[in-house]
DNA sequence: ATTGAAAATGAGAATAAATCGCAATTAAAA
DNA sequence: TTTTAATTGCGATTTATTCTCATTTTCAAT
């Protein structure tokens, strides 16, 4: 049925790992999420949904997800791990707004090739890579200028 | 004297705050280190040579330090925030073998230039960014294509 | 020099993410 | 079915980092 399942129970198969309930509910939410996400928030959004597994359990799974391709791992933002969907979704990097932590993401080609050249001239074999731009938004950036329009007080 | 002294007094002052021996002690070491380090490698360190201010005082010095633009954080390659130092040293990006731990610098003008572009495009000002690309260091590879023509057995 | 207020320190407690140990359960190949 | 290795949940543990707070220190103004 689903391809996202089929490829993870392959993978696991082929490490005689199992294809659990558990994992699956992983999966399953995993792919209905639309955002970066982390181990926490995907436990309280399935124990919400009243699928009761353990965080044990989502620990667990997030790294079999990752090693099977279907998600990666994200820039850290605060402290915790957090994962993104790949699958469909192709690789891109992130622009991360320190005002309002919108997340922006976009792909270059250019920048690709680059890398892919520049290891090459280290004798460097590439196996994923990622890049983070932290800076303002559009609307932060608009926010900013008018604070400092105004006459007093910053703390911060 | 120290410039990087001058430099971290000139921003503490800038915001009430003092330069204390224990700031000075950790400022110091960083810059005598030429390696990426963490907190605690710092702590220690600096306890071998018998210069004890506490964990905490390293870990409340750290931020400050990247405040100032001495220093910034690394790529996280395992649990730890790791640091660097940038005074005198230039921007520049990492490649991190997976096999050994390697840390390859370099620095691509292109790419600095195509992700400014990309921001532009965005209306997204860039603050800082970080480019980490994991893979396989020369010798790593050559390891690896070693034991593949070995008879058997591979756990992990 | 003295003083005083604000800031910093050290030591250990507290927190938070992630991992681990283990007894009980379960998937799935035979 | 049976069998066996894998998995689960739970709580305990680990590890990095932050916090608390009583005491000490800095530094600018007397
Ligand atoms: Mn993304
Ligand atoms: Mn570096
Ligand atoms: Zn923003
Ligand atoms: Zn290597």
């Amino acid at each position: 049925m689903d391809k996202t399942a089929a490829i993870f129970k392959e993978f696991l198969k082929g490490r005689g790992l199992k294809f659990t309930p558990e994992r699956k509910a992983v999966l399953r939410e995993v792919f209905s999420l639309h955002r970066h996400f982390d181990a926490e928030t995907l436990y309280q959004e399935l124990y919400r949904k009243k699928v009761r597994i353990s965080r044990a359990s989502v620990y667990r799974t997030l790294p079999l997800l990752v090693k099977s391709g279907l998600i990666a791992e994200t820039l850290r933002c605060q402290g915790k791990t957090s994962y993104e969907h790949i699958y469909g979704h192709g690789h891109h990097d992130h622009m991360l707004c320190i005002g309002c932590g919108k997340v922006i993401e976009f792909r270059s080609e250019k920048i690709e090739k680059l890398q892919n050249e520049i290891c090459r001239r280290h004798g460097f074999k590439p196996v994923e890579h990622r890049l983070g731009i932290k800076g303002y938004c559009r609307e932060c950036q608009r926010k900013i200028k008018m604070k400092k329009k105004l006459p007093l007080d910053s703390a911060e």
